[in-house]
DNA sequence: TCTGGGGTCCTAGGACCC
DNA sequence: TCTGGGGTCCTAGGACCC
């Protein structure tokens, strides 16, 4: 079989925090280190964990309440999300001393082209990663992993494949190596129901896909394992870009209750709420969205959703929430129990773009907006959610896990 | 693991048109 | 009318990720 290789493969870094979230909590408070500490408290679960608690047996997604009561010793923290954003940041500014090309992927983890660099820095790629993690513990006090390979996906192998604190390179000659030892579920974009499927023809790990040829590939799996194909085998298709992350194509909200109910008016204050946020989240960012959709979770984890293409698109909840009330009862069966509501905003569009209306029409200003841009340098001033809807109003009351209920006493209600 | 929350991308198949 | 063929657009929902 031929395999295009490139002249000059690229050379991709894949860099990766170690534990983030509580990596960011030690960096904050050193004498936590070397301590068994998650957190996840305000949530119920357990979200992130220190090397320490992992060795203990725990697991991302550990309720806390078995923790507190079967591991007595752990320190269970809060997520403290606006620090991880900070030093998120400044972990990709210290990729971008060396690199112009940095996509970041996720609040820990980075992508950055480093093709060509070796010559203007004066280093060999492995020097450039090395000096990255030195930089990166040293000022920020955070341990990460870094992985270089010819692709995304074999950066992603490198990256995963020494933790805490690894570099692992991965060259064209090694890649074979590499991937015969990788199981296939381990691979980024191959989930649990591919490898299934993929163990059926008696693949179990990368290497054996790779191996596999690409007609047999395209007869049996769809587009993005293609590519996944192509990278494992050393063709970059994937590109680093830098763009991506940048903005948001939709935002959503979710919650779930316990005890399911089948409360129409507890389901739609819910919505109601889910609606006020996301708009908030969304004005934040100065988009608009053109449609929206508000779903119920059955009991059975069925999904019931509902989906408006909106004639004047609008980030301000109010309109959203009549739009909410008048199409629920094509989604809500009285017989049926919920435990979850949601709502999505979505082909979100710079606020700009949808003043130019096909026809030349003026598009009137919402009179909400004007309120809205208000309240949202308010709640700068004073903290969040200092101002509630009246229609969301129902939802504050039921407790769900961690709320605090001095929340209801600061509402300030309006409509 | 009886299953949280917030995202992205792809595809099958229906609706509609000629 | 026991019924062709092909194209485009859209949506619901699956699969995956952190």
């Amino acid at each position: 079989m031929k395999k295009t290789i490139p002249k000059r493969p690229r050379v991709i870094l894949h860099m990766d925090g170690d534990a983030f979230f509580v990596g960011v909590e030690i960096a904050k408070n050193p004498k936590l280190l070397g301590l068994p500490v998650v957190t996840g408290e305000e949530r119920g679960i357990v979200t992130a964990l220190s090397y320490e608690a992992k060795a203990m047996g725990i697991t991302r997604g550990f309720p806390i309440f078995k923790l507190k009561k079967e591991f007595p010793k752990v320190l269970i923290l809060p997520g403290d999300y606006k620090s991880y954003e900070e030093y998120s940041t400044k972990m990709f500014d210290i990729v971008r001393r060396y690199a112009d090309e940095v996509e970041e992927y996720s609040i820990d983890e980075c992508f950055a082209e480093l093709t060509g660099l070796d010559k203007p820095l004066k280093m060999s790629y492995r020097e450039i990663a090395e000096r990255i993690k030195l930089e990166i513990n040293n000022e920020l006090k955070l341990s990460i992993s870094i992985g270089l390979g010819p692709t995304k996906c074999l950066s992603k192998v490198a990256s995963k494949w020494e933790k805490p604190d690894g570099l692992t390179v991965i060259e064209i000659p090694s890649i074979k190596d590499f991937l015969s030892k990788t199981p296939i579920e381990k691979i980024w974009g191959i989930g649990r129901r591919t490898s299934e499927f993929l163990k059926l023809w008696k693949i179990n790990t990368a290497g054996e896909f790779a191996d596999k040829s690409l007609p047999w590939i395209k007869g049996n799996l769809s587009k993005p394992y293609q590519v996944i194909w192509y990278e494992l085998n050393g063709v970059s298709i994937l590109k680093v870009d830098p763009e991506r992350k940048t903005t948001y194509s939709s935002v959503q909200k979710t919650r779930t209750f316990y005890p399911p109910t089948n409360d129409s008016v507890f389901l739609l204050s819910q919505i109601s709420k889910h609606l006020e946020e996301a708009c908030r989240k969304v004005r934040h960012y100065n988009l608009v969205p053109k449609k929206i959709s508000f779903f119920l979770k059955s009991q059975e984890f069925r999904y019931y959703s509902f989906e408006v293409v909106l004639e004047a698109p609008t980030n301000t909840p109010e309109g959203l929430i009549v739009l909410a009330r008048k199409y629920f009862n094509n989604i809500y069966r009285k017989n049926t129990f919920y435990r979850a509501t949601g709502v999505s905003l979505y082909e979100l569009v710079p606020e700009e773009v949808k003043q130019g209306d096909l026809f030349g029409g003026m598009i009137t200003t919402n009179k909400f907006e004007t309120i809205h841009k208000q309240i949202d340098s308010l709640e700068k001033k004073f903290g969040k959610r200092v101002i509630h809807l009246a229609s969301s109003h129902n939802a504050k009351k039921i407790k769900t896990k961690g709320s605090d209920s001095e929340d209801l006493n600061r509402d300030l209600l309006f409509l």
